[in-house]
DNA sequence: ACCTGAACACCGTTCAAGT
DNA sequence: ACCTGAACACCGTTCAAGT
């Protein structure tokens, strides 16, 4: 693990490995700059491959999108755990939240893609997904228990509110997705117990 | 108005005035059931015209979007004026974003193509929705000198969650935006004064 | 004044042929 | 085992030619 190649029996061909690298890099920079709409054909042109040897390597746009993300999403869900050991459950969950929608904006496009890998079993992110799903839970529970949160907040809420920031903070650039995600916090919190 | 025809000088020919109905019938019809990236294409085809023909009537997406939406976001601007006279100007406020998230929700993919409007001035849509933030201004701040929504909330943010809320409602089925959007505006609501 | 339909450039996806 | 590049179907947009 660490460079983000999956686990396999045998190693790839010098070639292959090499084209694999070169597609990942050129889709990174493809995806921060012009979002992830981006043509999947313009990638393998500017990697110096075919188009058909994108597709032998990544035979959905969603598989490329996992190699390239899948390491970050599974730290996001360890920071999640390492964020139950706050002393304030409200701050942990505020911190992970702010990982989370940082996560959610590296590429203009992302929060859907997300959202949709939530959703449907099949995608090559669902596993990765799930992971933060647990941890966020983890972290609502926790809260909850506490009596800083609402009763009926889920995880997922939590989840669906963030890419949702995400993407409104994508659509306008004077819009700062910190200042809304604030807003959103608040509205799940707690409000105060009566005597 | 009423019908979604715009202002003109001279009355169209028979010929173009039953091809742009029947072009906006079955967009409107794709639209609600595919979603806004429906192509425009198979609208002209369904409609019996040339492709040119759609382009003559709307040089872009966004100029049929204005056709097919003007009149009704317009109203959605009337009735925040009269959601002005809510005894409650928190629950004014709460009403009138009910009404905006149904508006939101109308076609899949709608949220992205108003809040491109507002930013862009160039876009069809500006007007109207321009229209639409001034009565949601004028609501806010009735709740604001009431002192029962945050200093600091703007009725672009507003805008842009209930939106953001909309386009989260859309990616999951499971998803009620209404639920989100009750979160949401208690993430307004301004916390109970200090003694 | 309006409509037609072809033309152009582009894209995603598949697949036989190569090495 | 992997790569190539052509093939296919599709789309948005433009525009000369018609009526």
């Amino acid at each position: 693990m660490g460079t983000g190649t999956p686990a396999q029996r045998r190693p790839m061909r010098a070639d292959a490995r090499r084209n694999r690298k070169r597609l990942l890099a050129e889709a990174a920079a493809a995806f921060a700059e012009h979002g992830m709409d981006f043509s999947l054909e313009e990638i393998a042109r500017r990697a110096g491959v075919a188009n058909g040897t994108l597709y032998g390597h990544f035979p959905t746009r969603r598989a490329l999108l996992e190699a390239l993300l899948g390491d970050r999403m599974r730290a996001l869900a360890g920071t999640g755990e390492e964020l139950l050991a706050d002393p304030s459950p409200f701050d942990g969950l505020t911190a992970w939240t702010r990982e989370a929608l940082a996560h959610a904006t590296l590429y203009r496009g992302l929060g859907a893609a997300l959202m949709q890998a939530v959703e449907n079993e099949a995608s090559e992110l669902h596993a990765a997904c799930q992971a933060v799903l647990a941890a966020g839970d983890a972290l609502v529970a926790r809260a909850r228990e506490a009596g800083e949160v609402r009763p009926d907040v889920t995880a997922r809420d939590v989840f669906a509110l963030v890419t949702a920031v995400a993407w409104a903070s994508e659509q306008s650039s004077e819009l700062q997705g910190e200042r809304l995600l604030a807003f959103t916090l608040d509205g799940f919190r707690a409000p105060p117990a009566l005597p």
